[in-house]
DNA sequence: GCGTTTTAAATGTCAGACTTTTAAATGTCT
DNA sequence: AGACATTTAAAAGTCTGACATTTAAAACGC
């Protein structure tokens, strides 16, 4: 491993980039086990406290777990598409909230990508897949249904979309952009939704996944999209003049 | 803030959750000062060196900054666009590194998710951009370019391509794709490129951005996306009949 | 009133000890 | 000999207490 300068500032931060450059060129593979904290303590000549500060970092990005006992020890972590949604959703939720992110903005970033799995969800759902979606279909046309349980529906739905793709790599990408849109869809769920005609659309989507055709598909996503535009518009309008 | 079980394990995971908890819901607005680690430490009843170890995750996710001195202590980190690039890379780089992703899986899904900027990167992309995918292009031309240096410059292409739809949320979701992409396309690069042909089809992108054509800018990007599956396979032959 | 010095609060770091968990080594019984 | 119980050692997890460093505000002197 590296070395850090007689800077004695962050040192943690700076043993924990050593290791995770470790980590990311792959001079450790996955599974290897890495010295024990009094070892690393050793190497780098800090105390055990630092080093474990610097272990956490690393467990706070998945790349290493730690277990106890005996043959206990960090190992290097194999990074799970599961674990890596769970980053992208809070990240994407804060980026979402902290920078005053217009809905248009994320409104328009969301269909985008979603429209991008549409052809390939066509061609490679899988019969479970729709099944799913048809359910959720369901689900939502109940009347009983609260508002908070509708968009989880409505989640579901459009995940089950795009894990039709059969691409991890977009199921990933796009768990960001689905879920952290609940939030602010919420914010306009209360006042204008009109829920039968995003309803029928689901339907419309789901009946042209069902028959594999990626263009009606994406024109159906596309009108999704310009209602969710419009209902956003015309909440913003009402603010606006109170 | 929550409390803990006296479950004694994970204390400084828990305490994490708690504060990182009370961020994502809004409770602690952005710039806001946690208490500080000895009044933490009380709250929770832990010692201090725990309390610093869950500030050391939070930290690693950006979720909080630290400053020393006599009004220092933690703060809720507004997380910038450029924090979370870089997040989403090593994430991204180490998912495809890991979970033996194929190059196939991996390209279609770069592809898919770029192919979305499209049409908006051709109604948007300001004359700045357009001059940086032309400079791209010209410095990707000069024959003494190395490997890496023409790696780079395509990123630096594409990367432009993404910007130019003038979505930060899309900049931020095609990061981790685009720039993660680049080992995967480095394992390539060194045996069957053809550089002229990426050229001319980066020349065609960028003349169809300038023309704001969006329809031709996405025909091109599925040429460059066949293009380079089949030179994946190619490869990939190659290598199994070794 | 302005510049300098002091001071206090906070993080950053260290040292050493104790607790808990876990698996392997050891011992014991059938 | 083999199965089961016991001991032991290694490692993470935690605590206490202390010291170093940084930084801004308060106190002081001119």
């Amino acid at each position: 491993m590296k070395i850090d300068p007689n800077n004695p500032a962050d040192l943690s931060a700076q043993i924990a980039k050593a290791i995770r450059d470790a980590i990311i060129s792959g001079a450790m593979p996955v599974d290897e086990r890495l010295p024990s904290e009094a070892e690393l303590a050793e190497q780098f000549t800090v105390s055990r406290p630092t080093v474990r500060e610097a272990l956490k970092r690393l467990a706070a990005q998945s790349l290493i777990r730690t277990q106890r006992g005996a043959t206990g020890g960090a190992f290097v972590n194999r990074l799970r598409f599961e674990d890596a949604y769970a980053q992208q959703i809070t990240t994407s939720t804060l980026l979402l909230s902290m920078n005053d992110v217009g809905f248009a903005t994320a409104c328009e970033a969301r269909y985008a990508l979603e429209r991008a799995c549409a052809p390939l969800s066509a061609q490679r759902r899988t019969a479970d897949q729709l099944a799913t979606m048809r359910a959720e279909c369901f689900r939502q046309s109940q009347p009983g249904l609260t508002d908070e349980a509708f968009c989880a529906s409505d989640v579901a739905f459009h995940r089950a979309l795009v894990d039709g793709a059969g691409n991890p790599v977009l199921s990933y990408q796009l768990a960001g952009a689905v879920e952290a849109m609940q939030p602010l869809m919420n914010m306009i769920t209360f006042t204008a939704r009109d829920r039968e005609r995003i309803v029928a659309l689901h339907h419309a989507i789901a009946d042209a996944l069902e028959a594999r055709d990626g263009g009606a598909c994406d024109d159906h996503l596309a009108a999704l999209a310009r209602y969710t535009m419009e209902l956003a518009e015309e909440v913003m309008a009402r603010r606006a003049a109170r």
